[in-house]
DNA sequence: TATCCGTGGTC
DNA sequence: TGACCAAGGAT
């Protein structure tokens, strides 16, 4: 039996259930694929069912607002891809583009999500590389390059592509990716009930533990802002954050400062607006992939209806990152 | 090419 | 607990 015949056997009797398999929709697909990007499994169902039942097409999405659409997304993280979602959906009015080309042409979408679409909705013979395919091709032919470097993808690629000929690539993709999420794991695989034995060069030259080789340098700045829950009656003030991290969200606003005092100084150069310190509600922090934010949180009084983007208790309405969600949560609760 | 972009789970 | 990872992509 050959490689691909032993994994869609494995497939056929292993395969997960999942709301976003083996539908025949590429729209739907597509959501799934970029709610999938860098986004556990377990994370994005709940958000894939609420999602489709709010927006079911191309139309609809379309029509909707980016607020609403950022609502959705709320605590999914990765928030431009919300945005991407809502700017391709304008942009292609009813039909989802058919070809390879036309579907990497969409914003958000790269090589790894482009296949995915044409293997899942199409069942064309392109491999989709993603994190799975990664670990698993690199182990099957121990290859012992960084799989952080674009180079390496691109050598897996081309063996991908290879495998799938002839095959339903589409049972190939999932099958790699449900064999890799329950035998070829990250971490010590489960290569003692794995079918690919008599196959996998990691495994037959003890390299399991080792491959794949990803080697990525990431500096994580440290940051400590003092952060005001500002109040007026019982409305807390929000900002839309304009760039950068947490692009188009809603925060507190909050400065890189020391003391609540300099928080009180920069607030009044901002928006010309005195404050007054009630208390000290509590420290935060909160880890992203670049950085870490020590967050200082007190509690001021001001007089703020003078100011536009004072934008009340709309917190039904209005998008609010984890990081900021939880202070609020802790200071409502 | 290196860096940025979120969050939650795991050990 | 910190480091790593999860169906990556844009700049």
């Amino acid at each position: 039996m050959s490689i691909q015949e032993k994994l869609i056997k494995w497939y056929e009797v292993n395969k997960r259930d999942l709301p976003f398999r083996d539908i025949k929709d590429p729209y739907k697909i597509w959501v799934s694929e970029i709610m999938l990007q860098q986004t556990t499994v377990t994370a994005v169902i709940p958000y894939y069912k609420r999602f489709i039942e709010r927006f079911p097409d191309i139309e609809t999405l379309a029509n909707a607002t980016i607020e609403e659409v950022y609502k959705y997304w709320e605590g999914l993280g990765y928030y431009r891809r919300a945005l991407h979602l809502h700017k391709s959906a304008n942009l292609m009015k009813d039909t989802f583009p058919k070809e390879y080309k036309d579907i990497l042409a969409l914003i958000g979408v790269g090589p790894y999500t482009a296949s995915a679409i044409m293997s899942f909705a199409y069942h064309k013979p392109y491999i989709a590389v993603d994190g799975n395919a990664l670990r698993v091709l690199s182990r099957l032919y121990a290859i012992e390059e960084n799989i952080a470097l674009n180079k390496t993808v691109k050598t897996i690629t081309d063996i991908g592509n290879q495998l799938v000929i002839g095959y339903d690539s589409a049972k190939i993709n999932q099958g790699i990716m449900d064999f890799a999420n329950a035998v070829c794991l990250p971490v010590h695989p489960h290569c003692n009930e794995c079918p690919l034995q008599k196959e996998c060069t990691a495994y037959l030259t003890n390299k399991q533990d080792v491959l794949p080789i990803n080697i990525k340098k990431v500096n994580k700045k440290s940051l400590s802002y003092i952060t005001g829950i500002v109040v007026y009656d019982d409305e807390v003030m929000l900002i839309k954050n304009k760039n950068g991290l947490l692009e188009n969200m809603y925060l507190l606003p909050q400065y890189e400062v020391e003391s609540p005092y300099s928080f009180i100084e920069a607030f009044k150069e901002d928006y010309g607006i005195d404050l007054e310190v009630l208390s000290h509600l509590k420290d935060f922090k909160h880890v992203f992939t670049h950085r870490t934010w020590y967050m200082h949180v007190y509690v001021f009084k001001a007089d703020i209806r003078s100011i536009d983007f004072y934008t009340k208790n709309k917190q039904e309405e209005l998008t609010i990152p984890t990081a900021h969600k939880k202070i609020l949560k802790h200071y409502e609760g």
